[in-house]
DNA sequence: CCTTCCGTTAGGCTC
DNA sequence: GAGCCTAGCGGAAGG
């Protein structure tokens, strides 16, 4: 009842020319992805299917070649052999199902709220991959247009020389809150909005809602900087229009400062 | 010179043992990477990285296990254990340079407009995978704004008893596209915005708009309504300020209808 | 090239 | 959970 050292390997290189003609079996296929599951691990699987997706909006994508990714937290991607964006997914929290029917592989991934159901059908599984991946490094994002607001709590001569934030994220009645609220030189109210691309008309707009705003609270119009790398062109008119000011500043620029910050900061408090 | 069926079983299986342990030989791992991207394929990476952008905004992500995807279009995804996002990614078009760096893989992903670099360093590879991926299907989509606008055109009621749609994506003068201009069963002008989303003020100021650029065509103000599955809340005292009315409409109650209108389609023409 | 608008936007925050 | 805003938004369509 025993065999060969080379019948073992001879038996694995047909299974494999198999596999490459053919594709895998598709029950072993889907075992292999209910075990990636069950361990949460990230399950890749190449194949040919077709894809459902009925919620929010609906879609139906034909048979084709493509990659499903699954990973530990339920998220669900199918990748095209093009395109930056995933063609269907589903978020984090998704319940995963898993069966054979007939000669297919079916996946179906629901989600409740809103409700939700992706249904992939493999008619030719290519490959099934499981990826038991350790990540726990954090990711740190620079520039901002929260981080170019404390680059100008820390520097506010990045708005203009002698400007005084009072405060962050003032609100602003019910017309949202105002970025950087403080006083310049002379003493009038300067209402600050950032952005960290070029400024548009409705940016401007909502600038002067603000100042509105606080003209309605204080009885006196304050000054109105739009704080971002550019403007539209379109923008510009507006900016006469609604006596707003503009001042250039790029992430770029507050990215520097707050690292300037942070290296002073390391200065003063020792290593 | 030669050796033994089983010698040669053995030095793969001790290779084997060594990817499992210690990952993928770097240089040869290399090698993989840039045979996929010469064939175009769809190439996976997974691998203990580091990850730094610049460009737009500029982030670090530190030392952890993730996948790496490139598509034979110049997309770039960085994939971790969890989430529906990359964390990093590049899209279509970049160019993508790979090197051997001492005991690191270097992957670099570059765009010129915006001018942004994605800087990949593997510390150690696990595994790489090649995909040559055919699909050509198509990808429908049902329920968008544009198929809720297809809807109303074909059950004008869905608006109200004895509306007439009369044009669809009219010029407003420069304020933008009309949705659905028409006549109700009164003869009044009336123009119609459509979300598939709770509408905004935003939303309403628009519409507001568009009735504003038809009064100065017409000299006669027509009624505006927009429909929408909800309005926001805030939104609600624009209605009235601004006289516009209304309709509550779902993208679902919209696809149901067309749907309906295919199936008369085909008793109509026969099957 | 630039602008505008849509998206199964997602995700984060507040209430 | 609803409502609101931001995003390295991406992508498409129009000028």
């Amino acid at each position: 009842m025993t065999h060969g050292f080379e019948y073992y390997v001879k038996r694995v290189m047909f299974r494999l020319a198999v596999t490459v003609l053919l594709g895998m079996d598709l029950v072993e296929a889907g075992e292999k992805v209910r075990a990636g599951l069950r361990g949460r691990e990230v399950v890749v699987v190449a194949g040919s299917m077709e894809v459902f997706y009925e919620g929010r909006a609906s879609s139906y994508l034909g048979e084709g070649e493509r990659l499903l990714i699954i990973k530990g937290d339920g998220s669900v991607l199918i990748h095209r052999p093009h395109g930056y964006e995933p063609v269907n997914w589903q978020p984090p929290g998704s319940k995963i199902d898993v069966k054979i029917d007939g000669d297919k592989l079916l996946i179906e991934a629901r989600r409740v709220s809103p409700r939700e159901v992706l249904r992939i059908i493999f008619h030719r599984v290519l490959d099934v991959r499981l990826y038991r991946l350790v990540d726990e490094a954090e990711f740190a994002m620079h520039a901002t247009e929260e981080e170019m607001k404390r680059a100008i709590l820390m520097e506010p001569s990045l708005i203009e020389d002698g400007f005084k934030p009072m405060e962050d994220e003032r609100r602003a009645g019910d017309s949202g809150f105002i970025d950087v609220f403080g006083v310049d030189s002379r003493g009038n109210m300067v209402v600050v909005e950032i952005k960290r691309r070029n400024a548009t008309t409705e940016d401007i707009k909502q600038l002067v809602r603000y100042v509105e705003s606080v003209e309605r609270e204080f009885g006196k119009r304050p000054r109105a900087i739009i704080a971002a790398p550019g403007i539209q062109k379109a923008a510009v008119r507006e900016l006469a229009l609604h006596g707003v000011e503009f001042k250039c500043l790029t992430p770029k620029r507050c990215a520097e400062v707050l690292r300037r910050g942070r290296g002073l900061d390391r200065f003063i408090q020792g290593p």
